[in-house]
DNA sequence: GGCCAGGCCTTGC
DNA sequence: GCAAGGCATGGC
């Protein structure tokens, strides 16, 4: 177990905030972690006693099980590769949160909206895989994103079990039982299993009709066009981390399947451009906030607010789309119990 | 059963 | 350059 000192960050609202979608976390039996490309193979005990409730993913290639309590996040994975300092690095630690905060604290909405999240930071997710997903995630909901993901990595991923490091009292997993459905080889920790994101020379090789029986839709050929594209080196992922967040999106825009609102999502999740600001629907009911009743057009909207928050106007961004998508869940959630 | 979803692409002005 | 229409499909 590793213990990783993170003062001003909330586990909760980063992995719950639509930018990375293969973070599952476990709360009752009736959890579905194959849809996120977890496959769980009995019922986990997950809340160890504490009442805290675990968070399953992967940091880079290592599957890990996290929980965060105070300022502290406690890390579980079978790979020794995973450091305390890779995994500052993909919850973005090392960034002082507060300067970031004061930058884009510049009016009341998004005021209220660090309110309510503070401590929501952006992940430094995998290029290629956020590249994938966001090809993935457009005209479509966040649920269904998972699934389809889930089942890409089940079909076309490798299997990484999350077993305990040899020697320690946990090997063996308190709940993967002889009997329970699906057994995997190599079992894990809880009965858990994960599946690593395709490489892009397999996505590349996947016959289309194959990439539609996964629930893909249209989306199936732009994902296999762009995976060849990044097999053939032709779009240097590594090249991408370098430059400047106008010429990442340039060649960004040359993917099959990959628009304005597509290449700001893959810039900022993926490759660190933080003044990159995707416009989706959620986004643009918040920020008629700014426009009132002016008819306005999306590209209006991210020019306005590069200028109007700055640098780092991708992380007033991210906090405006948990908000907005919070509050209009809580409405409904509300209207229903009415 | 209809509406909606982290949109993109093509076509026609 | 902009607007309109088509696209697959599951969640709610």
């Amino acid at each position: 177990m590793l213990e990783v000192l993170a003062p001003d960050f909330s586990l909760q609202a980063t992995l719950a905030s639509g930018q990375a979608f293969r973070w599952t976390q476990h709360d009752g039996p009736s959890t579905r972690p194959a849809d996120a490309g977890l496959a769980r193979d009995s019922a986990p005990s997950h809340q160890d006693g504490t009442g805290l409730r675990w968070w399953y993913g992967f940091i880079g290639p290592s599957v890990a099980k996290i929980r965060q309590e105070g300022d502290r996040l406690l890390v579980e994975s079978s790979d020794s590769a995973l450091t305390p300092e890779r995994i500052s690095r993909y919850f973005a630690l090392d960034l002082n949160l507060a300067d970031v905060i004061s930058s884009i604290d510049c009016d009341m909405q998004v005021h209220h909206a660090i309110a309510a999240h503070r401590g929501l930071r952006i992940l430094r997710q995998d290029g290629w895989e956020t590249l994938a997903s966001f090809i993935c995630a457009s005209f479509n909901n966040i649920k269904r994103i998972e699934g389809m993901l889930g089942r890409l990595c089940q079909a076309y991923g490798r299997p990484v079990a999350l077993t305990p490091p040899p020697g320690t009292a946990a090997e063996g997993g308190p709940a993967l039982r002889a009997g329970s459905s699906g057994p995997v080889p190599g079992g894990g920790v809880n009965g858990f299993r994960g599946f690593s994101f395709p490489a892009p020379e397999t996505v590349a090789g996947v016959p289309e009709r194959k990439l539609r029986s996964l629930g893909l839709g249209y989306r199936a050929p732009y994902l296999r066009s762009t995976a060849r594209l990044v097999a053939d080196g032709k779009l240097p992922m590594a090249q991408l981390q370098r430059v400047d967040y106008d010429a990442a999106k340039r060649v960004l825009l040359s993917c099959d399947g990959v628009g304005d609102k597509v290449a700001d999502c893959v810039a900022l999740f993926g490759f660190e451009k933080y003044e990159a600001f995707p416009v989706d629907v959620w986004i643009e009911r918040a920020m008629r906030y700014y426009f009132r009743h002016r008819k306005i057009t999306r590209k209006g909207v991210h020019d306005y607010a590069r200028t109007h928050f700055g640098p780092y106007a991708g992380y007033a961004q991210q906090y405006l789309y948990h908000y907005v998508r919070n509050l209009r869940n809580g409405q409904a959630a509300d209207s229903r119990k009415q």
